[in-house]
DNA sequence: GCGACAG
DNA sequence: ATCTTGTCGC
């Protein structure tokens, strides 16, 4: 998908904004993916008081429904933007383009660390990602952005309720663990909420995180740890 | 105007 | 996001 610069590194959050609105009427939320056999993972790590404002990105890829990890890729990059909530994407995903573009293959569906439509402009990381790259992908966010809980949430693992905003149901609260925090679970792109929510939970291995984010968030750190270190085996 | 606020 | 080992609880 050929965009425009600015809507992927944007000079100001005017256009950012702006850059969010045009990419959120391209967003999908209704199945659009064929059968699913490798699933990738996407995830970010950064440095405490970095004042070069590294951002390390790891790509991930499982095999379903093995869900070994058969190939990853990272990359690092510079940040233009600090964190600003709701501007996210574009922090990270110039990053993980990097890192995609490395990879051989690429996935048949992609889960994100972050929300999907659930965002006050309905472009959410794992939005902006999925269009960027026309993949399907599921936002996977660890605390809300927008939105509350429909109800109660129950304490075991695989309950649920929807995530509601302003009359609007995005997504939905779901319990992967037992007295954990729940997850935020919200479509990318080309993806209903139901699909997302049904992945998230088969790519449950017992942990809070699905594994595919689980093992990019671990990808990610590596890669982190290991920028600057001499190779082993090297001569003193 | 005052809070809230993914990673 | 990141800082950090042991420790308490299921």
């Amino acid at each position: 998908m050929d965009l425009p610069p600015d809507w992927i590194d944007p000079p100001d959050l005017a256009t950012a904004r702006a850059a969010q609105v045009a990419l959120a009427a391209r967003v999908v939320t209704e199945d659009a993916l064929g059968p699913v056999r490798l699933i990738g993972g996407v995830d970010i790590s950064n440095t405490r008081f970095d004042p070069e404002n590294l951002v390390f990105a790891a790509v991930v890829l499982l095999a379903w429904p093995g869900l070994e990890v058969v190939a990853s890729a990272s990359a690092v990059r510079r940040a233009t933007m600090p964190y600003i909530p709701g501007f996210l994407g574009f922090r990270e995903v110039p990053a993980l383009l990097e890192a995609w573009a490395k990879l051989g293959e690429r996935p048949d569906l992609v889960l994100v660390d972050g929300h999907g439509v659930a965002h006050p402009r309905g472009l959410g990381i794992a939005s902006h990602l999925g269009v960027v790259l026309d993949v399907p992908s599921i936002g996977v966010a660890k605390s809300p952005l927008v939105g509350r809980p429909e109800g109660e949430l129950g304490a075991e693992p695989g309950e649920a309720v929807s995530l509601a905003w302003k009359g609007r149901t995005l997504g939905t609260v779901l319990r992967t663990r037992r007295r954990s925090n729940p997850l935020y679970i919200s479509p990318g792109h080309r993806v209903s909420p139901a699909t997302a929510v049904e992945w998230v939970q088969r790519c449950g291995t017992g942990y809070r995180l699905p594994e595919p984010t689980r093992q990019a968030h671990l990808a990610a750190n590596v890669a982190r740890r290991a920028h600057g270190v001499a190779k082993p085996g090297a001569p003193e």
